[in-house]
RNA sequence: GGAGCGUUCGACUAAGGGUUAGGUCACCUCCCUUUCACGGAGGUAAUACGGGUUCGAAUCCCGUACGCUCUACCA
């Protein structure tokens, strides 16, 4: 790189932020860091009818929790602000006014009716030269019309004069060289009625004012490259463009088509990095960091989605990920969203992750069940006891809630076919000699005087082993059983026993 | 309709002229575990189609099909 590496991700504060808004994010992000350069968030307000309360702070907060924090943002300043478009008004009118004066833009002073009615009248139409002169814009108009017309302050757009004939190639980094004729694209609108670029204006002005090295952005924006690049041949020079990088969609799971909100609610996994909740329907949609994602595994399983090192590893910390990452390597086609493939990576990242740094995570959703913790220390082994059966931070308390509290429910469904009345002598005699048993005693002692006590009453120990189990968790899962006595300790075990004894002989 | 982009197991992908087309998730079987998991060992399963080029093609070329994106004074 000859200049310092300097990315964007310039997201329209809508609503809450998506799979495919966060993966354009790292890819984003791994690039910059990679090459030693800077993440610049810019905050795309340019729409007021839009424009959603709340969504910018969501969507700091967001790249906040997945550890892709922005070097410069609205929030956190820079020498090239101000980071939000609807700040930079005046900015775009000059260029828009340049390229006005250079011939490579024109007023138009067609009403939004008049263009539903030309729309209607015209299949497939389009603002262009085939177009051009039947509406009412500074070419089809005489000089002094359009001077009057401005000078009555008519409601107007600017829009790109598109060439006739010309064909716009320009090499993608993912998809190599791509070519386009002009002369099928229309005359965008560059700045809007209300003095407002729309995104082909400001894209262009800002990272050419922000000194963007690098515009990477999802595919749906490849058709609408040409303008952008006419625009940066008009304004600025094709030499000083951004690198483009057309990053792959992420598609919905079943069928195909773009991943969106809908389908998570449908098929019952989160869309967006965090809750999200609208103002204005008081909505709330789920997110991945709610629904128990680790941050680190969201980011893993996002960056193997389209993405991978060419070899066989796929956990990555995000210093791996930023030591490995190569946009080239970067597949073309969408990839299929799979929730299963993410829980795995969460999965994964549970097992990596320290069980002090889980306990702290951990807390708030306990908080949320209104589980009481007592002891710190307790929760940290009750973790390490549980750890490998959870895919989610949530499925911990399912997974640990009867270290806690005792089991709301007991399933004696379970027990009651094979239960004897040998059995109920059994149990009775258990918690007679675990009364017995003095202090905290080992999983392993606990164990072998459970052994001598069965054989004492001449029952297999597998026999009693399942019923115990769900006097205790309340149903068939769980650690070890003598693992669980030994964290529970001696008088919660033969509470439980004696009330599931109660439960079992109440029938 | 037009333009652009894409297409390897059900899913994510590896293999950039020569491999029994590999790995992971999911699924199935077995082992471990007198529970559920974890772990271990196996298994099912793919180059969209048709033509070239070549001794040889998933890989290069052409066509077809299918899919997707865009086609707003939204991004």
């Amino acid at each position: 790189m000859d200049s310092k590496v300097r990315v964007r991700f310039a997201p329209s504060p809508t609503g809450g932020l998506h799979l495919g808004g966060v993966r354009t994010v790292l890819f984003n992000y791994l690039f910059a860091k990679h090459h030693g350069g800077e993440f610049i968030l810019r905050i795309e307000d340019t729409d007021q009818t839009r424009f959603v309360a709340g969504a910018e702070q969501y969507i700091i907060d967001t790249l906040n929790w997945c550890g892709l924090t922005p070097d410069e943002s609205p929030l956190h300043g820079g020498a090239y602000g101000p980071y939000r478009q609807s700040e930079r008004k005046a900015i775009y009118t000059q260029y828009a006014q340049t390229l006005i004066e250079k011939g490579f833009a024109y007023y138009a002073f067609d009403t939004p009716q008049d263009l539903e009615e030309k729309r209607k009248q015209v299949p497939n139409f389009q603002y262009s030269r085939a177009h051009r002169m039947e509406m009412k814009n500074s070419i089809s108009l005489s000089e002094s019309e359009v001077s009057e017309l401005l000078k009555k302050n008519t409601p107007h757009v600017i829009r790109i004069k598109i060439p006739d004939e010309e064909e716009v190639v320009f090499t993608d980094i993912i998809r190599g060289e791509v070519r386009f004729d002009v002369s099928t694209v229309d005359d965008k609108v560059l700045l809007k009625a209300d003095g407002m670029p729309t995104y082909h204006l400001a894209v262009v002005v800002d990272d050419y004012l922000m000194k963007i090295t690098h515009a990477f952005r999802g595919e749906e924006w490849l058709p609408s490259a040409p303008v952008h690049i006419l625009l940066w041949k008009y304004l600025f020079g094709l030499d000083k463009m951004p690198k483009w990088a057309h990053l792959p969609l992420i598609l919905k799971p079943e069928g195909s088509g773009k991943l969106s909100k809908r389908d998570g609610e449908r098929l019952g996994f989160p869309v967006f990095a965090m809750d999200w909740s609208d103002p204005t329907t008081k909505e709330t949609t789920v997110g991945f960091k709610e629904k128990g994602f680790l941050p680190e595994a969201f980011i893993n399983f996002l960056a193997m989605l389209g993405w991978n090192d060419g070899s066989d590893k796929e956990i990555f910390t995000i210093e791996e990920l930023i030591a490995a990452f190569d946009l080239e390597r970067v597949h073309k086609g969408g990839a299929k969203f799979d929730y299963e493939k993410a829980k795995w990576f969460n999965q994964e990242w549970i097992k990596k992750t320290d069980n002090k740094i889980l306990a702290d995570l951990l807390q708030p959703f306990f908080d949320q069940e209104k589980i009481e913790i007592h002891e710190r220390s307790y929760l940290i082994k009750v973790i390490g006891l549980v750890k490998d059966r959870c895919h989610l931070l949530t499925d911990f308390i399912t997974q640990s809630s009867f270290f806690f509290t005792a089991p709301a429910t007991i399933d004696t469904a379970a027990i009651l076919p094979k239960w004897e009345e040998k059995k109920h002598a059994f149990f009775t005699a258990l918690a007679q000699s675990f009364q017995e048993m003095s202090g905290k005693p080992l999983a392993a002692d606990l164990e072998a005087n459970f052994k001598t006590l069965a054989a004492a009453h001449e029952i297999k120990p597998g026999d009693l082993l399942l019923p115990l189990r769900i006097m205790l968790v309340g149903s068939k899962f769980g650690p070890g059983v003598f693992d669980i006595i030994e964290a529970i300790e001696i008088p919660d075990t033969i509470k439980r026993i004696e009330h599931s004894l109660q439960l079992l002989s109440g029938k």
